[in-house]
DNA sequence: TTTTTTTTGTTACAATATAACATAATATAA
DNA sequence: TTATATTATGTTATATTGTAACAAAAAAAA
């Protein structure tokens, strides 16, 4: 069975993807006795901003100053912030672009894949246990233990090839 | 069909590693018109000192002196070297390392997988078009087209296994 | 040879990420 | 509630990875 976030490639309105997005955290969190906390929070929605994977840089860039300080917030703050959302399986680090990218199944276990398009970017999570029972199947012929998968997938997104073909 | 670089996991005769592949790479430079200059031959072989991904500073600083000027190699011809032999498929970034492993199967096409050890970061490459096929089915799905295939995998080599639970 | 192309040298710097320590905020125990 | 412990954030400095830009050298082609 595959699961898609069809929504990467379309027009559609984002700001429900995003307050979607926000209330599943919230729920996670919960769960997990772990806190959004304001800058959490503004990093997770910075990154849910687009269906683009945002560099660390880019969130520095674009959250401005501390509500509460009026301060600049910096690069380690964001970093324990995206360290803490991954570690909650809420964002996922697309380690080809150093850059990171909203989940669309936190749930579910390291069955999941991108497809990332080479020029705009836009990803889509794909969410199979297929490649999965292979990649088991190869690691237990070596007498591996896999622990986590990362599989991204380099293309043209169907925006891109249409616009470079014609 | 599934094929396994094995020897990663075990003891063996790395130099018969070595002179395989530095062979194999003489004959795919002479098939593409492409020069083993003496820095790309050295930085080759710097990453196939090993079955563990090398960074790209692990090179410059393991490569010291060049042969005919004396002096030291630096990032740039290393990157250089890098890029050259990555483009005829001979060694393979594995991106979540920010790190660079010889390649056992050059002459296949984008469906090869890596199972890289947590601990020692001790590396199988496993060529299959099992994921390919899964992916490419997603990916026609959603109207993608697919140029790249970066699946890596981590986990526990049976040496680190066998050590972690004895 | 002369010209063109490819490769390497060199300097400087961009981009990504983290270490180390101080302070503040929150949760827990007394 | 107050004291203590834990967690989160601020701050400075720096490590790590990768590239741009231009000069020089080497090799291939005309």
């Amino acid at each position: 069975m595959l699961a898609y976030s069809r929504l990467a490639y379309k027009d559609h309105d984002h700001q429900r993807c995003i307050i979607s997005a926000l209330e599943r955290a919230k729920v996670l969190c919960e769960k997990n006795n772990a806190r959004l906390t304001p800058i959490r929070e503004i990093v997770f929605k910075s990154i849910w901003s687009s269906h683009r994977p945002v560099g660390a840089y880019d969130i520095v860039d674009n959250l401005g100053l501390n509500i509460s300080t009026g301060k600049r917030i910096k690069a380690p703050s964001v970093y324990r912030a995206i360290e803490f959302l991954i570690k909650l399986r809420l964002i996922h680090r697309i380690a080809s672009l150093n850059a990171y990218i909203g989940r669309s199944f936190p749930e579910k276990v390291h069955n999941d894949f991108f497809l990332i398009c080479r020029i705009c970017r836009a990803t889509a999570e794909c969410s199979t246990d297929q490649i999965n029972n292979i990649v088991l199947h190869a690691a237990a012929r070596n007498g591996f233990i896999v622990e986590q998968e990362i599989v991204e997938i380099i293309g043209l997104c169907p925006e891109c090839k249409r616009k470079n073909t014609s």
